[in-house]
DNA sequence: CCGGACGCCTGTCGGC
DNA sequence: TGCCGACAGGCGTCCG
């Protein structure tokens, strides 16, 4: 589900309500996501203030003194702030408990995301240090992505997906970067040049920042920490629109299989 | 190293 | 109405 936007958003939704409070209790009622819960997340976590939360690619991270709780929502995760007491609902299988009365309270019904705890500095964890550059940092560019893909015969779509090139880069907004940047999506990614990276790169900041501005998208069960949706679907020029017309050209936009995800383009506008 | 396929899970939706 | 396959916002792993 939550690609950068949405996992930004459910940042600033959570961080104001539990940075500087101090963790209660921990709860855990199904400890089988991607990877198994750490049976030493609780006893660990109990008692430590919440001094910083923040995200890496699509990682949120909230620091403490001893610690490091790493969270990933997977296709269908998400975070909300509730009361303690509310009762659990299908799906809900992490409480992190506060010392106001409420609690983050994590549901994810795939089960595909996952919860960390590393005591070392979390950059260098298995899952984090291979990553790319945040694609909202001066660090990603068009000489970079020119860089990384000489020699490359994936597809331009599949490229800007894979994270150890650069992060944050889901379904949805790889489809909207390459139509603003107007490349086709099968595209070689070795045999674009540096101008048509230049558009991309670009391309995928606007489209990752404005989607931010709004919220983030909801396709169908993504919510933010309030429980509300995001509103970025409106402003989708190709996501989940084969058969509707370009807002360019009136062609249709098409739907096709790339690495067995869907992808969405306008076949006269891209190429 | 690279690229492609598969698997992990549950829920929903469309077609028959 | 009910069943069944296809598909869904991610990503690690395996294999050639």
């Amino acid at each position: 589900m939550p690609e950068l936007p949405e996992v930004e958003t459910t940042l600033r939704g959570i961080a104001p309500h539990i940075v500087g409070r101090t963790v209660r209790k921990v709860v855990v009622r199904e400890r089988r996501l991607r990877w198994p819960i750490s049976r030493t997340l609780q006893s660990a976590v109990r008692g430590q203030p919440i001094s910083a939360a923040s995200r890496r690619a699509k990682y949120l991270l909230l620091t403490t003194p001893a610690g490091t709780i790493v969270i990933h929502l997977g296709m269908s995760g998400s975070l909300r702030i509730v009361p303690a007491d509310t009762p659990p609902q299908a799906h809900d299988h992490l409480d992190i408990v506060f010392d106001n009365g409420r609690c983050l309270r994590l549901r994810d019904p795939r089960r595909f995301g996952a919860v960390l705890w590393t005591v070392r500095d979390p950059m260098t964890h298995a899952r984090l240090r291979d990553l790319g550059p945040e694609p909202l940092s001066d660090a990603l560019s068009g000489d970079y992505l020119l860089a990384r893909s000489r020699g490359r015969r994936l597809a331009v779509k599949q490229f800007i997906m894979d994270s150890h090139v650069v992060v944050g880069v889901g379904n949805i907004y790889a489809s909207e970067a390459l139509y603003l940047a107007r490349i086709h999506p099968k595209c070689a990614a070795g045999r674009i040049t540096r101008q048509r990276y230049t558009q991309l790169a670009d391309a995928i900041k606007a489209v990752l920042g404005k989607a931010i501005g709004f919220g983030g998208t909801t396709l169908r069960d993504f919510t933010n920490s309030d429980g509300r949706p995001g509103y970025f679907r409106n402003q989708l020029c190709v996501y989940d629109r084969a058969g509707e017309p370009c807002e360019q050209c009136g062609t249709q936009i098409r739907k096709i299989q790339q690495g067995q995800r869907a992808t969405y383009y306008c076949s006269k506008c891209q190429h």
